[in-house]
DNA sequence: AGGATTTGGGTTAACGTTAACCCAAAGAGA
DNA sequence: TCTCTTTGGGTTAACGTTAACCCAAATCCT
C-alpha cells in the first residue's frame, strides 16, 4: 500500500486529477473544491505520500530542517545543548538534524556544505570552528547561521554564548574566601575557547593573589576519567592543593573519585568546583559545587536568532552573552588547619 | 568570492566551459583533458563551489548521508550509540544525521518520511517504534533500514541487538553468590524493551530462588536523579535491600549517591551493580560492578549491515545479537552478616 | 590518402515539486 | 442575451544536477 517513492503522480492518478491538483491541496494552495480536495487527500493517505523534500527545496521551498554541527556527542555539555536546542527547533515546526565533527575542521566543512546544499534551511554552529578563513565563508552563506560559543575573531554573524570568565572568577574567588590557598585547575579541551577563558580566569586570579604556580595547573578535556587522572596527579605533588577547579563538572566527579581513591573525603580535605551544573551535580554525594552554564537558554536564544533571520528580519553584529553564576552546594569547604599551615 | 549558491553555471562561466564538462570534472566521469581539468578545478575552489546535494539526490544520486533516528541524547548510552555510528559511518564515507524523536510515534513516522524522502542513503533506527504498523511502512521503504535494539514485533528488516536477558540474569547471580537475599531493582524508562528485558531477568531469578518481594521493585528511567530518588525509597524500606540491581550505571550511581546520603558504605552495607558500563563505570570510586553492553560493535554492525544491502546485498530477516557479560567491579560485595540475618 | 577509431567536449532530457499563468465552465448582473 | 466575475482546475517552465547520446576534430591504420 505505501513505497518510499510514491510521487505527486501516483496520487494524482489514483485520485483522476492532475499532479498540480495534488500539490495545491497538498499545500494549502489555490482554489479546489471540497470534493476534489477529499479525494486527493484520501489518494495520498492511501498511498502514504511524503514529499521529497529534496525536489521541494530545490524548487526554493524550504525543509523545515535545521542543521547543527557540534563538535561531539559524549559529554553531557554538548548532548544538552543538542537536547535543548531539538525542543526549541520542535517547537518551531523545525527537525533539527544533528552532525559532529570530532574537531576536524576539513569534515567541518564539508558537512557545512552539504547542509546548506539544498538540505537545511539555516545552521546553527557550536565552535571551535576551524579555520577562520571558514568564518569568511559562512559570512557569504544565503541561509541563517548562527555561532554558539564563539569566542574567536570578530565577525558580522549572529553570535550566541555563555559566559565563562566571570563564573569562573566567582569560582576562584569563592575558594580563596574559605581560606584556600593552593589551588589547582583542571582544564578543559585543548581548542576550547569556554576552556581558555576558564583558565584565564583562574590565573588571572591566582596570579592577583600572588598564589600562582605552573604545578598546580592539569590540562584535560571536559572527561571523567581524565579527571580522575589529573586529580592523582595534583594529589600526588609534594604540596598537593587544598581545593581544585575543574573545567567541568565531569571532570570534577573524576577529581572527587581520585580523592577518595587516596583516602581523601571531600570537602574535609579537598574541595572542588566543577563547571556547567548538569543534571547530576545537584545530586551527587557530595552535591557539586559548580558554575552554572545556561545550555537551555543558550540553545533556545540560538534557535529564536535563526527563526527571526529567516523570518526575514536580518540581524548583524549580533551578540547574546548570558552569565555564568556560581552555585555552591557540598563539595567546597573551608581549607583544613593543616594544609592551610603547610601552603603558607 | 565564496557563496551558497554557487551552481555548476558559475564554475562553468568562469572556466570557459558547458556546465555538463564542470560536472564530468567534479565527478571524474567521461573524457577531459588535462588543461580543462585543472582550469575547472581552479573555478570550482576559487568560488568555493559544493554540490547542492538535493538536485543530486533528485537525480537519483546518493547523498552519502546516513540517517539516525534514536530517542534521546541524554544519557550516555544513546549518545555513545550515535558517536559509534558516527565513526563507522565516518569510515565508510558517510555523515550520520542524526534525529531525536522524544518517543513521538507522530513526529517519528514525520522525521522518516523526511529522511527518506530524498535526504538520506538509509536509515539506522534506534527503537522504540511507535505504533507496529509503522514497521510495516517501513518494511516496503526502498532504502535500507536497520532497527537497532528492537525486541518487539517480528519483522523483515534487519536487526541488530544487545543481550539484555542474560547479562541481568548473570548479575543477578553474582549478587546471590555473594550471599544477597533482598535484592532490589530500579527500572528503566517505562517503554524501553531492553528495561523489560532486564526486569524479566531480574523477576524470573528472584522468583526462582523464592526471593521474590514486589516491595524491591523500583520503576526508573534510566537517570541518575531517578536513581538518587529509588534509592532513598528502597533503602527506606522496613527491611531495606543489602543489594540493588540497576536497569543503567547512571541510576546505579544515583542509588550510591542516596546510599552514602543515609550513611552508607558501598560495598560494605549495599552492594550495587549497573547496566551498561558506560566510560565513568570503570573510574568511579567505588568502581561500578555492572553489566556490559557492546554499543561500539553494535553500532559498527548496524552500520555495516546498511553499506551492505545499499551495496546491493538484499539481507532480510537478519538478526545479529551480542552478548552482554558481567563485569565484576568494586561496588558489590558479600552481603552483611547482620542485614542477612534478617533476611532470612 | 581514405576510412576507422579515439579524444574532448557539448546537447537533450529527466528527477519531483511548485510558482506564475492560463483557460474553460458556471453563475451574476444589466 | 451579452459581458463580467468567480470557481475549479490544468499548462508551462524552472530549480541544479547528471545519464545517455551525439558530434566535430585529431589521430591512427593499411
Amino acid at each position: 500500500m505505501s513505497d518510499s517513492s510514491v510521487t505527486l503522480a501516483h496520487v494524482a492518478r489514483l485520485a483522476g486529477v492532475s499532479i498540480i491538483t495534488v500539490s495545491k491541496v497538498l499545500n494549502n494552495t489555490g482554489r479546489i473544491s471540497e470534493a476534489t480536495r477529499s479525494r486527493v487527500l484520501n489518494a495520498a493517505n492511501q498511498l502514504g505520500y511524503v514529499a521529497n523534500s529534496a525536489a521541494r527545496s530545490l524548487r526554493g521551498r524550504p525543509t523545515q530542517i535545521l542543521g547543527m554541527v557540534i563538535p561531539e556527542l559524549i559529554s553531557p555539555y554538548f548532548a544538552e545543548v543538542a537536547r535543548a536546542a531539538a525542543n526549541s527547533a520542535s517547537r518551531l515546526g523545525y527537525d533539527l538534524a544533528l552532525f559532529t565533527t570530532s574537531r576536524d575542521p576539513e569534515r567541518e566543512r564539508e558537512r557545512v556544505g552539504t547542509l546548506l546544499g539544498g538540505l537545511a534551511d539555516g545552521l546553527i554552529i557550536v565552535v571551535p570552528i576551524g579555520a577562520s578563513g571558514f568564518l569568511a565563508t559562512l559570512e557569504r552563506v544565503r541561509a541563517p547561521v548562527v555561532l554558539v560559543n564563539h569566542f574567536g575573531a570578530a565577525t558580522h554573524l549572529p553570535v550566541v554564548r555563555a559566559d565563562s570568565f566571570e563564573g569562573s572568577v566567582a569560582a576562584v574567588r569563592h575558594l580563596m574566601d574559605l581560606g584556600h590557598r593552593r589551588i589547582g585547575f583542571v582544564g578543559g579541551a585543548p581548542h576550547s575557547s569556554q576552556a581558555a577563558e576558564r583558565l584565564r580566569a583562574y590565573r588571572e586570579c591566582m596570579r592577583a593573589a600572588d598564589l600562582w604556580d605552573e604545578n598546580l595547573v592539569c590540562s584535560g578535556d571536559f572527561t571523567q576519567v581524565r579527571g580522575f587522572e589529573a586529580g592523582h596527579q595534583l594529589l600526588g605533588l609534594e604540596q598537593p592543593p587544598t581545593a581544585i577547579f575543574a573545567a567541568s563538572d565531569l571532570t570534577a566527579f573524576g577529581i572527587i573519585d581520585a580523592a577518595r581513591a587516596r583516602g581523601l573525603q571531600v570537602p574535609r580535605d579537598l574541595s572542588v568546583v566543577g563547571f556547567d551544573d548538569i543534571p547530576a551535580a545537584a545530586h551527587a554525594h557530595p552535591s557539586l559545587t559548580t558554575v552554572a552554564h545556561p545550555i537551555a537558554d543558550m540553545a533556545e536564544a540560538a534557535v529564536q536568532l535563526f527563526a527571526q533571520i529567516k523570518a526575514g528580519q536580518p540581524v548583524q553584529d549580533t551578540l547574546v552573552e548570558f552569565p555564568s553564576s556560581l552555585v555552591v552546594r557540598g563539595s567546597s569547604g573551608p581549607a583544613p588547619k593543616t594544609r592551610k599551615g603547610t601552603a603558607l
